[in-house]
DNA sequence: CCTTGACCTGGAGTGAACTCCAGGTTCTAT
DNA sequence: ATAGAACCTGGAGTTCACTCCAGGTCAAGG
């Protein structure tokens, strides 16, 4: 009886580190891993798939308590299929308006890029030695200011 | 002389708290903002502008010291406009790296999302108390497990 | 037998990005 | 004139997500 990964093989798998994959024991993110005789970690195939979905969350913006949450309704058993799904389906809402957001501001900054190329088409080529005008390449329409962040 | 709006005026426009205002001005994010006779700060049309941009770049990445790097080039003048500008386009394509990986993680909790209604489907309806099968609702397919963060 | 390297634990330390606080000034409304 | 709100500074504290460390155990090679 000695199956299983060594906690440096999930490492290389995974892309987490050593110590990560310890802290996410400690805090409930995994539960606790089968061990050899020496009391060494053995990952098993579903803590594979399991740490793997965990990076997905964590990749995608999940804070870690909420992921230890999770990790908690699993071990409760089928009873929480539901509320599992839920949260699923809460976060995913959340990470598709995330992803919006960042549509929106490629396309600003893509803007500003232009802005950019367009003042050192108009500076570089005339190599006029004018005083380096310090105008404003803020760029134009300081407008709106749509409250992005939302602070408490 | 006491044009432009106060820090509590721009906190409330920007969704930065009054004290992110300072630390950014601390740190060097912005350049000393202009003050009233009283020594309160009063922030002008293009500080607006500027922090509009700075919430951009934070918002889709970009750690506060790489945007300091950005706000030093800027005060530098239009020397450096070129410099400023293949720096947005960096951040430019690892945001849409991002973004492309964003697209692969919501399709794979889709996909989860999509196993656990079908564990909900064949455990709720069939009202017959089975013993809860803690049984793998992790999900197939724990093959891959392709290095998703980079872990120095 | 001894070294080397991978592993263990509990706890301390780190870096990023804020956030809060004390103690003091200034503006505003009554 | 004065209470209270808004502002100032310098510095300390907080949260998050790790990351490192000391001191010890375990397995394999020379």
């Amino acid at each position: 009886m000695d199956t299983g990964f060594t906690i440096q093989q999930v490492a290389q798998r995974s892309g987490l580190s050593i110590d990560t994959l310890r802290y996410y024991e400690r805090i409930g993110l995994l539960a606790p891993v089968a061990r050899a005789s020496s009391g060494h970690r053995r990952y098993m195939e579903h803590d594979l798939a399991w740490i793997e979905l965990l990076i997905r969350l964590r990749d995608t913006g999940m804070p870690l308590a909420q992921m230890v949450r999770f990790a908690q309704l699993r071990r409760q058993g089928d009873a929480t299929i539901a509320e599992r799904r839920l949260l699923l389906e809460e976060h995913q809402r959340a990470l598709e308006e995330h992803m919006r957001v960042l549509e929106r501001h490629t396309v600003a900054l893509q803007q500003k890029i232009a802005r950019l190329r367009e003042c050192e088409r108009r500076l570089a080529p005339a190599s006029i030695p004018a005083r380096a005008t310090a105008h404003g390449e803020t760029g134009a329409t300081a407008g709106d200011l749509g409250a992005s962040s939302a602070s408490k």
